[in-house]
RNA sequence: GGUUCGGUAGUUCAGCUGGUUAGAAUGCCGCCCUGUCACGGCGGAGGUCGCGGGUUCGAGUCCCGUCCGGACCGCCA
């Protein structure tokens, strides 16, 4: 037997006991009479403590311990002379009267302590050090219990965990498949799957009724701190159900992981708004109801005044650079759109600090002209265009803001699109920068009655917002064909905290229609069959309604971990290029491997 | 495909408008220390300044290229 405790477990009620544990060194402090070594294991901490009284060649080998050695020790549980209570361990030590080291360890290249010293790619390339230090390993505590969590919910619910296929056809209509070659099928592909999709949608037509799992996903895709190539996902399809049915179950799963792992009653029905409305009040699909500063438009439709629509005019051509005065201002186009957010409390700053939000939405990624500045401080409404309005223009746009005393209007004006993105941009920036965006406050949301097809500026053809299986809104339906920019989806998404943490919709589970689908989209006949037939064929043997929902499950624990990088919630994650870099992966084969595949590989 | 920030001791970083022998903290090694728990004290070792080229009397510092890493845009049905 290795141990009879592990390092975390051991009180003063043990005080007495003769006990074994294994572990490895976390520090050593030698005080010359005496030593004291901390060993650690998942479970937490317990000092060992030799001294004078120690058998010499006890203390010898406890002195030469270096950190991260294995080692098993055997003593005493003894109350200690002085506590620690800052570690559960911290009343009782080990007086060792064995020491056994079991295995020797090079110094680690990073401290193994949750502030470690260790950057980043250090990390990541000793990963399996990394995952010694409590912080992260309770990142996987807390993955672990959201998973057996969503497991009690969902079978509770009547759902069937199901596994599909890792290996399966190619259909890279949305992201880019990874492909796996065939040996005996030579010249031929699987592909990871992307989601399991449609063959949850079989399992409806199999009449599995309910079914999810807890599932691995493929993107060959670029990727971000919140986006892994391979990720996990939360998978769900419902036999005879509506949007309602769907919401009101995911709904349950949602309040059921706040109530089980953050202990928080989520009494309130989750708010609802749709895809129009987001758009327009917070310029992004995903909006963080954390913190107000919804858009408020200036012109041109809503306004009413003159000082509205000469601000369209100010920032158009030739005016906008006279405008700027070295405030950044560019020319446009056109303004479409003028539209601002208020930031409560911000009248007094700085130019310097008004400054940064210019430079920050000019960076390129922005990439919008400028902020117009609207003040309300002690001496009054002030703003950057005084120049061309006056006190009563400054007035009206105050009410339309409800605006007060050491309040800041940031204006933005340009083309709809772009300028909506931008301040959706600065809106989350001043969020940050006040701190609105707490991390324990949670405020989840569904998103619905999105577009069912977007058109592609490039190719113009059109493409599924969603996916191509989402059906359309019922009284839509019938403008598939002839009105496709027109229908929307049957098809939600909840996000939390301006996080996208899942969504699904309704899906179409009729062939015609589903032809019809793929038709909008611009796939022949033939397309259509060579890469869904299996699909359509099913739908022709009582395919009964259905729907479902597919939830990120990386992110989902990261919000709940109150973190925004979900590679601190997967064991052994990808780095920004995709590579692994512990094991130093992806890698070249051999070439009898290519020639059992009938590959080759240029360059 | 693009934008942007970074790469200097084992590690995290500092290093000014180019100028003698490149610093700090921490870690590591040695010695001292009987109640530490970020122990303390004294001493020591440790560097191809990512790589290649250029400018210059002189480059960690400036320029060009390249590799690597981070964040972001495009992309992510």
């Amino acid at each position: 037997m290795y141990r009879t405790h592990t390092c975390g477990e051991l009180r003063l009620s043990d005080a007495g006991k003769t006990v074994t544990l294994a572990g490895w060194v976390q520090r050593t402090r030698d005080l010359g009479g005496m030593t004291f070594i901390d060993l650690r294991d998942r479970y937490g901490i317990t000092q060992l403590t030799f001294n004078t009284d120690s058998d010499a060649t006890l203390r010898e080998t406890a002195r030469s311990l270096g950190r991260e050695y294995v080692v098993q020790v055997t003593g005493t549980v003894v109350e200690r002379q002085s506590k620690n209570a800052n570690m559960p361990t911290g009343e009782v030590e080990i007086f060792a009267t064995e020491l056994k080291v079991m295995n020797v360890a090079k110094t680690p290249p990073f401290t193994i302590e949750e502030e470690t010293d260790g950057g980043d790619e250090l990390r990541m390339k000793y990963r399996y050090l990394d995952l010694r230090r409590a912080n992260v390993r309770k990142n996987f505590e807390l993955r672990s219990r959201m998973a057996i969590e969503v497991r009690n919910y969902l079978s509770a619910q009547q759902f069937l965990e199901v596994e599909t296929p890792v290996l399966i056809k190619s259909t890279p209509e949305g992201a880019r498949d990874f492909v796996v070659p065939s040996r005996m099928n030579q010249g031929e592909f699987y592909a990871l799957p992307q989601s399991p999709q449609t063959f949850k949608q079989l399992l409806m037509v199999a009449g599995m009724d309910r079914y999810f799992q807890i599932v691995k996903c493929f993107r060959d895709e670029d990727l971000r701190a919140d986006r892994q190539p391979e990720f996990t996902q939360i998978d769900c399809e419902m036999a005879f159900v509506e949007r309602e049915d769907i919401l009101n179950t995911f709904e349950g799963l949602a309040k059921h992981l706040f109530k089980s792992i953050l202990g928080k009653d989520m009494n309130e029905p989750f708010l609802r708004m749709s895809y129009d409305e987001a758009m327009r009040d917070y310029g992004c699909d995903k909006p963080d109801l954390r913190f107000g500063m919804k858009f408020i438009a200036l012109t041109p439709a809503l306004s009413q005044g003159e000082g509205e629509m000469h601000l369209t005019r100010v920032l158009s051509p030739g005016e906008g650079a006279d405008l700027a005065r070295g405030r950044g201002f560019k020319v446009f186009d056109d303004a479409e759109l003028v539209v601002g957010i208020k930031a409560e409390g911000c009248a007094g700053w700085s130019r310097k600090q008004t400054d940064a939000l210019i430079e920050f939405v000019k960076r390129p990624q922005v990439g919008a002209n400028g902020i117009i500045f609207v003040r309300w401080a002690a001496e009054g409404l002030k703003s950057t265009v005084d120049k061309f309005y006056g006190p009563e223009d400054l007035q009206r746009w105050a009410e339309r803001f409800g605006m007060k005393e050491g309040d800041l209007l940031c204006i933005m004006a340009g083309p709809a699109e772009k300028t909506r993105k931008a301040l959706n941009e600065l809106r989350l920036h001043l969020g940050e920068l006040l701190n609105l965006r707490d991390p324990n406050v949670f405020k989840p949301l569904w998103v619905l009655d999105f577009p069912l097809l977007e058109k592609d500026e490039e190719s113009g053809r059109w493409h599924a917002m969603h996916h191509p299986f989402t059906s359309p809104v019922p009284a839509d339906a019938h403008k598939l064909e002839s009105d496709p920019g027109a229908v929307k989806a049957n098809a939600y998404d909840l996000v939390i905290n301006g996080t996208e943490i899942g969504g699904g919709s309704i899906r179409i589970h009729d062939r015609g229609m589903q032809e019809a689908m793929f038709r909008v989209l611009g796939f022949t006949d033939e397309e259509a069959r060579y890469k869904f037939g299996f699909l359509l064929d099913a739908f022709e043997y009582g395919a009964p309604p259905h729907g479902g929902a597919a939830f990120g499950f990386d992110r989902w624990v990261a919000l709940f971990g109150g973190r925004s990088d979900i590679r601190e919630f997967i064991a052994f994650p990808k780095n920004n290029a995709g590579r692994d870099v512990m094991i130093d992966a992806p890698s070249t084969i051999d070439a009898i491997q290519l020639k059992e595949l009938g590959l080759e590989v240029k360059g």
